[in-house]
DNA sequence: TCTCAGATAGAAAGCGCTTGCTACGTACGA
DNA sequence: TCGTACGTAGCAAGCGCTTTCTATCTGAGA
């Protein structure tokens, strides 16, 4: 029925193992022997039994991928810049590894499924994105899985999400907090004091890193009138414009709203814009992560800068160990400002 | 070292068979011989090892999606769509596949690279999403890969492309023509006759079919003024740029500007701000997709939204035979106008 | 009491590939 | 001329699982 590897080796007149080290380039073969094979690969049209390699040689090329949400342009791009770089050691024609993209949903219990899932297929490697539950049971659990993973011999890489400890996971962290804090000192310095804060889902990492920036920066300068005006929610559009209007109820002279990222930013927006308020002249906002999107937000979207391809392209280099792990097995990747047209001096006072 | 069926077998003081077969649900088991194995399962930590048993077995729990670009939010909603519907059959534990999404970067070589690696993997089905590329040779080669994969039980699904005959692949098509017509048509009847058209590259069938439908309206409304405003480009806000500021020296005139999609459009209405014109005072601005963001642009986008998630899921739960495929293997799947702030009624004239 | 069907469990033969080891040449140095 | 080493190819033993076929045990019906 379908072609093996013997029938290769029948008809290039060599045994089954001279193909097999023809098609993997890891033994030295003969030109003309290899010609030959090469030939009757061509002529029957025949292509390896991934799993029955993997079996045999007790190695993957699958990598797997867990992501939030790949719908979600900030998963998205590391998706893709993860990808892009996992490709096979050496000259290994088609030698590419597949990208198993896992959407959790933020769900924990998916995430730990998916991870089984990728320790049944014996996966290369596996990279986790984004911010993580802080559900102390489910990170032991995780920790766990990922310490399994390890000794099974995949590498696991953390991307966004802040490093496990007792765990061999390199973590390549962003550093939320510092960027939540400068986006709030801009805000500050600018003259804000009612800053509203739509924040994310209350049990993530990204959530209370950005929040604690936030804070810091509030408290760093004394202001305290902001203290009551946080609002957490999904990490989506609707709960951005949902907060807004709840923030508006609370304190209708706020002169700021920070989200929690840009997505919601823009739903923020668009709930003030149906409250009437101009931005930035009535209230300024401001998102996070400056997905591509928010530059042509009208006004530009004031955020904060992730490298998440730089960093997500690196994570994946990791993972294939084309890259050395950073020192201490962590790194803190740092977002950047970028002052843009939505957010202004508030007005009169 | 890694715990194996057999390690469980005997820990359970029952054959490999059994454990196998208490594990796959599918012979029937005494139940408390099953308590017995799981029991054992769960205290060796037994993770089944997914390459001996997709070998033994020869199926595989992988489903591959192939995509243009997994950043692109066009990509994104549709593998994510897919991937939530490819749950395994029945209850079996666990059975969830694992969707393998693969960047082709609108390759054609990536794509048959791609299709080759799925093929390897003996995946249970594949998705290919988007626009095909139309080069003759091309499209003989996908289909003949495609073909060889139907041969090897892989359901395949196209969703959003144009059916490939003589292939076993069901296909979702979106209407791209008939949107294009509409969209077009729509800016005809507020009396725009100067309509600039950002076009996709060349040579995909997305492309083509969105600009036959805008030349179908713009013919059926006998209006020729537009006929060389046509500028190719990718699909990304970086051409829709360029491509207006060309447009815009071609004719500084023209009052509207159809746009391939919604992130070229985004593209186009920063080009004309920049240029000084207002939307839809002096330029009317249209996309194509509805993607999430297309709402919010300011002022809001005049799309055609094509229900990508409804028609990925489908394609998804075709993928898994847990629908009918449409009779005679293919569907066409509407576009609906949605008309909002960017367009209006031309200025004067 | 004996037979037979039905329900479970086990034995064992692969699934298609990789790879350690062995075997064969041939060419070279001594 | 012989021994040695190197460059190639083949043998065969698995890798860890599934599944067919067979064996065993039960209880029911005769």
């Amino acid at each position: 029925m379908t072609v093996t590897l013997a029938d290769v080796a029948a008809r290039a007149q060599v045994s089954p193992a001279t193909v097999s080290r023809v098609l993997n380039g890891n033994y030295p073969v003969a030109a003309a022997t290899r010609e030959r094979v090469l030939k009757a690969v061509d002529e029957l049209d025949y292509v390896l039994n991934g799993p029955a390699s993997a079996l045999a040689a007790s190695t993957s090329d699958l990598v797997g991928v867990l992501v939030n949400d790949i719908a979600d342009p900030f998963f998205g791009i590391m998706a893709s810049a993860v990808q892009s770089e996992i490709v096979g050691p050496g000259g290994r024609a088609g030698g590419e590894r597949l990208a198993v993209v896992c959407n959790t949903g933020g769900d924990p219990e998916r995430e730990l499924t998916y991870l089984t899932l990728l320790q049944r297929q014996r996966a290369a490697a596996v990279v986790l994105t984004g911010g993580a539950i802080e559900d102390e049971a489910h990170v032991a659990a995780v920790a766990g899985k990922l310490r399994r993973l390890s000794e099974a011999g995949t590498r696991v890489v953390l991307c966004g999400r802040p490093p496990l400890p007792d765990t061999d996971a390199v973590a390549l962290t962003f550093d939320n907090r510092g960027g939540g804090r400068e986006l709030t000192e801009h805000l500050l310095s600018l003259g804000h004091r009612r800053i509203g804060y739509v924040a994310g889902p209350e049990e993530r990492t990204t959530t209370r890193h950005r929040l604690e920036g936030h804070r810091e920066a509030l408290a760093g300068a004394g202001v305290t009138e902001s203290d009551d005006l946080v609002v957490h929610g999904p990490y989506d559009r609707a709960a951005g414009h949902a907060a807004t209007v709840e923030l508006l109820g609370k304190d209708p002279s706020l002169t700021a709203v920070v989200a929690a990222n840009d997505t919601v930013a823009l739903g923020a927006c668009a709930a003030l814009r149906e409250a009437g308020l101009r931005i930035p002249e009535d209230v300024s906002v401001a998102g996070f992560d400056d997905l591509p999107f928010s530059v042509d937000a009208v006004p530009a979207l004031t955020t904060v800068r992730l490298p998440l391809a730089e960093a997500a392209a690196r994570a994946g280099r990791i993972a294939m160990g084309r890259e050395a792990a950073p020192p201490g097995g962590v790194d803190v990747v740092r977002g950047e400002l970028a002052v843009r047209g939505s957010t202004g001096a508030p007005r009169g006072k």
